[in-house]
DNA sequence: CTGAAAGCGCTAACAT
DNA sequence: ATGTTAGCGCTTTCAG
């Protein structure tokens, strides 16, 4: 009677392949994976070791591999993604990163941190050799990297809160993208125009903000009074900020158009708009930020980041960085590069209403 | 004249820090990585290695460690993430999957799989010790897990077209919120419902098909004829189905109500609806699969899936899978759990129309 | 063409 | 209380 065949615990290794083809496991590792610089293998000792290996089912080790190549062919993805609503823009972002990630056979792991202070404590732990390196989407640091990145730790910003020394920043154009929004608010003949805006300490939320005062600016309007607010970027946000604002100008005039500086807040603004009984556009048009799926889906015009392509960016960008730290080549670290965004319009835009209208 | 500083290329290792400290490289791993058995530090020896430490920024390298180990704390989330449009589906079981990752420390690392037969060769790839487990979202895969998996890789399954023997699975229940949908309908007083369900050859989309003709079974009424159709579970599907639909249609009544394998194929019937002029709900009542984002955006009546829920179980059971493989305790390796659905009614429902309509 | 030896950074087991 | 040795699975010299 043979024992109970304890199932083996572990992968057949190269030393297993080499032992069962009869060869030294360095010539089953040259056989198996790829090219040992100037190593030719007879035909037959090939022929036998792939047997081996296929009988054995081998597979490489990759955390030993890398141990050696010190290369995981891994990405990291830092961000927060799920707060209390599931983030559209981190989706559309991610799968542009993805896209091109697996276009150059680099897997992606996702670190969700809670908020960017914690943040600071955890990144540094990750650049413990599981990932190449960094990509930080949306990040709101302001410490120059050198003060708490690992050194040789590659990294690329996407939408950073503010640049971060010595890493590269990919940005899309904030203010003009306001600037185009709220001028062609203006030019339909709007002049009330409310802007909930992102939330304060975020530089893009103050770009937005910009853009919009310089749209009245350059149209030579003065811009009503009290007619910014500033939120999360998060539906829940946009639907919160807005009901007191409605309250506190009882009996007002209701504002002709909303531009919000996100999707998000823009649906959360047009429920509460819904929920009063107000039509859009025909009561009050309505402009959002980012071109998310749901501005698709709502036909809402927003301004067009083109967020896959950041997320494609900003692979290329890290693997160069990544390569220039391999090959010890100077990375061109302080780039910021800026992307352009454009006007869509869809349902949620039209002309100045006909009949006054009060804010009940 | 100094030389040039070159810059280290490698980080401080578990060597260098007791070098500095003048101990050895195992008192300082006792020091700085948790509790080797029973080796005791003094408190000097301590304070010098973490003074080290910090000097030389010591970071553990995970990949020496998980050679060691054989556990990277690593998991793999493998699906179809990103066709043409944005998975929110994939969204939402992501953000389940990352908070109990997240809580139970650990990581995790999507791999995007182009479809489930080039999946099959590539899902053991990934098995090479850089996760320790992976969720399937969604496959398509028919054959026993023995037959393609490595050994020892714990996985489980979110959704499988079809269990795959070996490998515990995470369903909801098709053809239950089928049922609780269409019987929604009928109660409404809806008899004309077209189903436009998902694709040929999903176990869910049969299913969600199953349910549908299960409500009218149970109602005693016999559904109308030619008003199933099948198509991907995207927005593009249901819009692409439905038009030439309507047009051999043409001249009959409209349907009273839709109902939509997911919310993605109702967005798209959404779409064409109001394209044609239809109001929805006082036209067309419909129905959607799954609750997504998007259906709490766009206010859509549908059945709700507990997707967050089913990511974070799918984390539990795989975690308890890795132990049970590490302890090589015998895991459940083919349990199957379903998680109940719920009706939720938004403001895509109403009672039949009033008037005549034909399809135009 | 092939094998032996050393080492990637870490930890477990066994000395001291 | 601390150091030494060996080895995780792989690859890269360097000899044969």
């Amino acid at each position: 009677m043979s024992e109970q065949p304890t199932r083996p615990r572990r992968a057949a290794t190269l030393a297993d392949v080499g032992r069962e083809a009869g060869v030294s496991a360095m010539a089953a590792s040259a056989v198996l994976n790829g090219v040992s610089t100037s190593t030719r293998i007879s035909k037959e000792t090939r022929e036998r070791v792939l047997a081996a290996a296929e009988k054995l089912r081998y597979r490489p080790n990759r955390t030993a591999r890398a141990l050696v190549d010190r290369r995981m062919n891994a990405l990291g993805l830092v961000g927060i993604l799920s707060g209390d609503e599931p983030n559209l823009y981190f989706l559309e972002v991610f799968d542009g990163i993805m896209q091109a990630a697996g276009a150059r056979g680099q897997n992606v792991t996702v670190f969700n941190v809670g908020n960017w202070v914690d943040a600071r404590r955890l990144v540094p732990e990750y650049c413990d050799g599981r990932i190449d390196g960094l990509i930080m989407l949306a990040p709101m640091i302001d410490a120059p990297a050198s003060e708490w990145l690992p050194e040789h730790a590659p990294a690329v910003t996407v939408h950073a809160n503010r640049a971060v020394p010595g890493v590269p920043g990919l940005q899309s154009d904030d203010e003009g993208g306001a600037f185009l929004a709220v001028s062609h608010l203006l030019r339909l003949g709007h002049r009330r125009i409310l802007h909930v805006g992102g939330p304060e300490g975020s530089t893009g939320a103050d770009l937005r903000q910009q853009g919009y005062e310089r749209a009245f600016r350059e149209a030579g309007i003065t811009p009503p009074p009290d007619h910014v607010l500033r939120c999360p970027f998060t539906a829940e946000g946009g639907r919160t900020v807005l009901e007191p604002w409605l309250l506190r100008h009882r009996g007002e005039p209701l504002p002709e158009a909303i531009f919000a500086a996100s999707d998000a807040i823009a649906l959360g603004c047009m429920e509460r708009l819904q929920a009063r009984g107000y039509r859009i556009p025909e009561d009050i048009a309505l402009i959002g930020f980012d071109n998310t799926l749901f501005a698709r889906a709502a036909r809402l015009s927003t301004v067009a980041q083109p967020l896959g392509k950041l997320g494609r960016m900003a692979v290329e960008m890290l693997l160069a960085l990544i390569d220039a730290e391999q090959t010890r080549q100077p990375g061109a670290e302080d780039r910021e590069v800026v992307l352009g965004t454009e006007l869509v319009e869809r349902a949620t835009l039209a002309g100045p209403r006909a009949a006054e209208l009060l804010i009940a």
